[in-house]
DNA sequence: TTAAACTGTACAAAATAAGATTACAGTATG
DNA sequence: CATACTGTAATCTTATTTTGTACAGTTTAA
């Protein structure tokens, strides 16, 4: 897993400390220590999904789209970074005759598949507002 | 995530369905579909948690070191690869005044965490034995 | 109508991580 | 004592991740 996923949290939730407020890629970079192409690439995916709105030109930047309150750490996992968990490396040969070097990797697709499920799900109960509500109580 | 966990539960399998045989790091790599001594590494793991039986020397090799109804792949996974979900880089700075980008990072580790043993606990209904069920029954 | 401050996107370079290869000391077996 | 193995470390190669650079397109305002 790259670490797009926080740094959609991280930033994010930048967005709701400054309510109202338009933040360039550069200023968000810089709180995130990163570059701002790589933020501009990151809130590009968000705003496909509605999380942020952008605006492009002079005095542009990013803004939140959504009430922090409704933005799930769950859903921006699913769209930030579903399907990275698991590695990509493929374990035996489909071409030996023997059924455990030939079927295994079938077998991990599927259990990879549902531990990724079990482990989005459970990012469902973080909201955008409680991750920010923590930092402010200094958690 | 590396792929050990997914060689160590191959390897397993690939033990259990020879029982009371002595597999060699190259006829396992053989069937896993990589080289001895990345099978020798993972296996030492494996001994040293007691799954594994290794014997040095001639006629030496690996064999299973308990029931593969009592091998959980969760008990597997927190031996090879717990830790190793989460990525390594870390957003922020903690040496800037906004709590944002000091204290991000900290609730990441923390939501990383408990996500993980969320992952963790649900590979516990698995085992090598009913891994090898499904091989054998072609799903 | 044009300069300035932005985003959007692509591509290349640098850094890091993962995997393969090689080597060799140590250990049983016959 | 030769052989067939494990244990482990070092190194090489390849893949992935992150950073950096560039530039076309968009909006604002003088």
């Amino acid at each position: 897993m790259n670490s797009n996923f926080t740094i959609a949290v991280h930033s994010l939730v930048y967005l709701a400390y400054l309510p109202g407020h338009m933040a360039s890629s550069e200023a968000i970079a810089h709180n995130v220590a990163t570059n701002p192409a790589r933020i501009r690439k990151v809130m590009s995916m968000l705003r496909n999904s509605g999380f942020v709105k952008t605006k492009e030109g002079i005095r542009g930047g990013y803004m939140l789209g959504e009430d922090p309150e409704k933005i799930t750490l769950g859903h921006v996992y699913e769209v930030i970074s579903r399907g990275e968990l698991r590695p990509t490396w493929q374990t035996g040969d489909p071409e030996q005759g023997c059924p455990v070097s030939s079927n295994t990797q079938g077998i991990m697709d599927y259990i990879f598949k549902e531990a990724e499920d079990t482990y989005a799900s459970f990012l469902y109960q973080f909201t955008v507002a409680s991750v920010l509500q923590k930092i402010k109580a200094g958690v």
